[in-house]
Formats: structure tokens, sequence, C-alpha cells
DNA sequence: GATGTTGTTGAGTC
DNA sequence: TGACTCAACAACAT
């Protein structure tokens, strides 16, 4: 499922390979993945030159002339590639971007749950979802972090994943920024000092670079631009760790449900909150 | 055929 | 009104 470290890796990796590059012809395979009209969508994009590939929050956005925004939301199994060899649409390939002078822009999601859109920049910043993104964990000082959380009163592990108060963060790098904070993720941030807060911040920036350097986490079927896969999951300290032993202290890994979500957790390096049961 | 999986939204509660 | 929680939804692999 890509998150913020994946979805960075597929844009820069797709940016070298396609930033001035006109796009020649669109082929829809399924146009349910689109959001908006059909018709639109590809006026929008013909003939258009790629200027930019970017990342917002989890959105890969390709800046195009005129100006649109090709955004792409790739949910838990969404992939943009550019396949090195000439390869065929699959069952999973619901779009082709074919590239003047050759090359294409495959959009594919086994599950479906990712969608692509067209927008105009107005349509952009109306966008209540695109306009309600909290910022950026990478681009913030502790000192607005600390801000952000500390008379929050909901469990730390909801807020990390809610887009509007920090964009980009998923349950993986939500645990592990978690875990290596020692801070159990039913803890309320009101009841947790600045300085445990301003750990939070700096471990979440640990652990993201890390995994943008890593070129993601391949934990399902994530793949970069190119079709290869990131190394990050070999790292993963509790993501996906239930009934190991805790590297640390050797206690065994446990799970706990917070608003829905399984997040692993170490019972000794992350202690309980008093209030919490 | 039941279950697990996740980001997001909307309904419901305090 | 705002903050919060939870169920529902999408569709597939196992």
């Amino acid at each position: 499922m890509p998150e913020l470290p994946e979805v960075e890796t597929i844009a820069s990796g797709l940016a070298s390979f396609v930033c001035g590059r006109k796009i020649q012809e669109v082929r829809l395979i399924s146009s349910h993945m689109i959001i908006g009209d059909e018709i639109i969508f590809r006026k929008r994009l013909k003939s258009r030159i790629i200027r930019n590939v970017r990342r917002r929050a989890k959105l890969l956005i390709m800046d195009l002339s005129d100006p649109v925004h090709l955004v792409f939301h790739l949910k838990m199994t969404g992939k943009v590639w550019v396949p090195g060899e000439r390869t065929d649409p699959n069952k999973h390939t619901h779009m082709v971007l074919a590239l003047k002078g050759g090359q294409d822009i495959f959009f594919e999601d086994q599950r479906k749950f990712g969608y692509v859109a067209a927008m105009t920049p107005e349509e952009l910043g109306r966008w209540s979802f695109y306009a309600g993104l909290g910022p950026e964990p990478l681009q913030i000082e502790s000192e607005e972090f600390v801000s952000i959380f500390k008379h929050r009163k909901a469990r730390i592990k909801s807020l990390l994943l809610d887009q509007k108060v920090i964009a980009g963060i998923g349950n993986i790098y939500a645990d592990e920024a978690l875990y290596l904070a020692g801070i159990h993720p039913c803890s309320v941030p009101s009841e947790i000092s600045a300085d445990k807060l301003a750990g939070l911040h700096n471990c979440l920036r640990e652990v993201l670079l890390a995994a943008i350097k890593a070129g993601g986490s391949s934990f399902r079927n994530y793949r970069n631009a190119l079709g290869s896969a990131g190394s990050f999951q070999e790292s993963f300290l509790v993501y996906g760790k239930k009934d190991h032993s805790c590297q640390q202290c050797g206690c065994v890994i446990e799970t706990v449900k917070v608003s829905g979500r399984t997040s692993c957790f170490c019972p000794h390096c992350q202690e309980e909150p008093p209030a919490a049961k």
C-alpha cells in the first residue's frame, strides 16, 4: 500500500522518464477508475506535455501543460509505471498513456480501489479532500508538529492516519514511528509531553527518509516507476511482526485495533497509557 | 464461502 | 460546532 515514501519514490522515478514528454494517445481499458467525465478526461490529456511529476500526501500528481493536473490515488494496490520493455496490458491494467517517441505509462490496480482524475488548477483547489490535507511531515518543524498534536484528545494512532491532521502517513509508518518513539498507539497526545511529541516527529522523519532511501516498502505488490521492488520491508521493526520478538527487549509484539486498524506494538517498549483499556 | 486487507467518508455520539 | 469513533465501501487473494 503506497504511503508517502512509496509515492515519493514513484514520483521521482517517473519524473526522469516522462518530464517534457507529450501524451500522444490515451488508452482507457476500464473507465470507471476515472473521476469525472470520460470525454473531458481524454480531451484534457491528449497532446499535453508532462511538465512535472510530484507527490502531495499519498497523491501522485502530474502537472501537464495548459495547465491540467493528472491526479492519481493508488490506495492499496495501485501502480503507475513505465515498463522498460514492450509490455502488453494485463487484467489489472486500467489505462495506458502512450508518449510521443515511444514508451508508455501504465496505470494498474489489482483491487480497483484507486482512481485518476484530470483537473484544472481551480478544480484541484476546490476539491475538498485536497484542500483539507494537513501539512507534510517532512516539511514542518518540530514546533509545528507539537502544536498540531498537543491539545488533541483522540488516540495518537488515529490522528497520525488522519490526512487532515498530517498528510501521507499510513498504517506501516505510523506503527514504525510510534515504536521508535516509545509511544503506545492508544496514547492520547494531550497527555504526552512536548519533548516526547517532538521525539515522535524525529522518529517519523527518520523512518520516512530511510524508507525513501530504500525505495519504499514492497510489503504486498508495490513497485516503483520502473517496476522494481523497494527494500524497506526488510527493516520493519513492528509492522506485520505480531508474535515476533521485539528487537530491543525481546518481548512478544502484540496487536491492538485502533479505529478499525490493526496496530502492532511492543507492550514493554511502548507502555500502555493509564486511561486506555 | 468466509476472512483479512486499507484509505476515506459519512453517520452518529458526546 | 467541533472532536471523536466506528461502520461501511471498494475488490481481490488466500
